[in-house]
DNA sequence: AATCTATTTGCAACAAAGTTGCATCTAGAA
DNA sequence: TTCTAGATGCAACTTTGTTGCAAATAGATT
């Protein structure tokens, strides 16, 4: 539930923050900045911006390229890919990492990782 | 050397691109749009932003989220950071992978890792 | 080396994206 | 219920990115 999430990343629950991340799970793999913006009709953009800043700040939302776009997503929500450079295929992978971990003195709080390389089928040609 | 880079990627050689390029590499990981704006003075930002859509479309450049910014890399050039949050103070880490690696029956050839989290400083807030 | 053509470049005008300061409002603590 | 740090809206603003078009040029062709 959005509320239990707000409160677990110490952020104050509000009508306007409610809504915006309301809008980007359903908006799923789609969340970019533009059609945040466009789900949150009636708020204003200033509003939209200062808190997709501050929920990335507080570790709830994360940010990633995907393709051309920039997209938000629920912190650990996102997946990791292994793509072939050749045909592009693409497989998800298993996350290697542990969430809990320090590195650093940083207390993690997430991570991206992709793969590429040469799939089985465009090693044999 | 940039002149073969370009033609491995099937990109005519200009001038201007191979600025744009030897900015890059020069900004290494801070070549960020605004850094190879200003890097790139007395060129118009119109070909700056057509020739990085270009070369990224060739696969000659690939983009990245590092932090708080979105840079530019020449294929392979990347390193790992480890990223705060809150103050966007990043430190490089070491690659945790061995490039020989098969996964899924693919053979890795590259690999984007970014980590983000709270830095020691931060935590102390 | 002169010619040709698809691509590249600069310019100017424009549109979209993002920021700032400030007054008002409100969640949640006291 | 009161209080206050933080959240919101608004308006004006800056920055970032785009488009159409004319001029220039890389590199292929003859």
């Amino acid at each position: 539930m959005i509320e239990e999430l707000l409160k677990k990343y110490n952020m104050k629950v509000t009508d306007k923050r409610v809504t915006i991340l309301e809008n980007i799970i359903k908006l799923e793999e789609q969340a970019t900045i533009k059609n945040i913006l466009t789900n949150c009709k009636g708020m204003d953009k200033t509003t939209v911006y200062r808190n997709l800043e501050a929920l990335e700040a507080s570790g709830l939302l994360t940010r990633e390229i995907d393709g051309n776009d920039i997209i938000y997503l629920v912190n650990g929500h996102h997946k990791h890919h292994l793509t072939c450079v050749k045909c592009h295929e693409s497989v998800e992978i298993e996350c290697p990492f542990d969430h809990q971990e320090k590195v650093n003195g940083y207390t993690i709080t997430n991570h991206y990782l992709n793969l590429e390389g040469v799939c089985s089928n465009c090693q044999k040609k």
